[in-house]
DNA sequence: ACCTGAACACCGTTCAAGT
DNA sequence: ACCTGAACACCGTTCAAGT
């Protein structure tokens, strides 16, 4: 499981190959089908074995303080993982790490007073959000191709906007707006324990 | 490309083959190599065809019901063509018609008043949010498998929170939770035509 | 319980050849 | 300018056979 995951962190995702990594650990490339039933549960536990790197917030401060902990710290861990990142949200998955990370992010709202589904939705969003983040590569400039000329001056002034995508910040841009979101619109209901105003 | 997209929306994104989608056009697969340089290009030509069925939002209204409508817009193609959709947040695709929506989306948000640096991050976060959206499948059974029993019971509860990732409504909760965050964050700076208050 | 080599059914793509 | 068939270098995976 560490080999792939340094073979994708180095190589990228498409170079993880049953076969590759085979010869990576010098085995027959049929010996992996020993532990793993396919390559899909190989990836399943490269993932899950990823999001253990993942820190669980203190339980210091409000939710909204916690929650961005949990969802910067998720971030990073993505970015030290850029090819598995791109596997991330393709589907929930269900892990022990997973789970963990889960529970912790639905619990802060549901303390936080949120109602069960309201809780789900909001923590959806950040968790889409996040795990979207990584998605995205850069701009290949071989994409130009089958432009009308007529839009060609515009490219330059738009992709010059998003071509930081990995910008230092533009990732709790993002975050934070969700957070301030979430905390106008959300009506707190009594608590059994109310923080002293 | 339209029987290409048709492919996808039929059997999903795996079905689409080189292969395939010459027998079903009556060719040889090599004929498909004269129209298009590879498979990469093929899709990036899917991607941009699909964001042309994207209405863009009528000039009436504030910016954020009209962010609303063009975020809408883009959800509502996504799931009408999930196989393409977990293709498109992978790349900042430069077509004619993903210029058209990004042109759009940055120019309300510059309208508003928002410095160049906050639209890129503010359109950013739309933009990953609703493509993220899409990338997601339901949880599939056979991921259970390696859990320690003892997270077994909670799995019950929060799986039950989040299949259900494709509720109606599920989207644009998170949606006006960014919108809402745009607002609250932002301060308006003076426009060429303010509207009267 | 674990490993191996050969083989199968696929891929995307190159290339020489045709019209 | 467009199409074709054969071939190449890969995949994931099955299967029978070994220890």
């Amino acid at each position: 499981m560490r080999t792939a995951l340094r073979l994708v962190d180095e190589h990228g995702l498409p170079a993880l190959t049953m076969r590759a990594l085979a010869t990576e650990l010098r085995v027959s490339p049929m010996a992996l089908y020993n532990h793993v039933r396919d390559k899909n549960e190989l990836i399943n536990l490269m993932v899950d074995l990823m999001l253990g790197e993942v820190d669980l917030p203190t339980n210091t401060g409000d939710w909204t303080t916690q929650l961005r902990a949990l969802a910067c710290s998720i971030h990073q861990v993505l970015t030290t993982h850029p090819g598995l990142a791109r596997v991330y949200s393709t589907k929930v998955r269900i892990g022990p790490h997973s789970l963990r990370i889960m529970e912790r992010g639905l619990g802060l709202l549901l303390q936080a007073g949120f109602r069960q589904s309201d809780a789900a939705d909001a923590f959806f969003a950040l968790f889409t959000y996040t795990a979207g983040c990584h998605q995205m590569g850069r701009v290949d400039p071989r994409d130009y191709s089958a432009l009308p000329s007529k839009q060609i001056p515009s490219i330059t002034t738009v992709t010059a906007h998003l071509n930081g995508v990995h910008q230092h910040g533009r990732f709790e841009y993002g975050l934070d707006t969700l957070l301030t979101g979430l905390k106008t619109t959300h009506n707190p209901t009594p608590q059994h324990h109310p923080t002293a105003a």
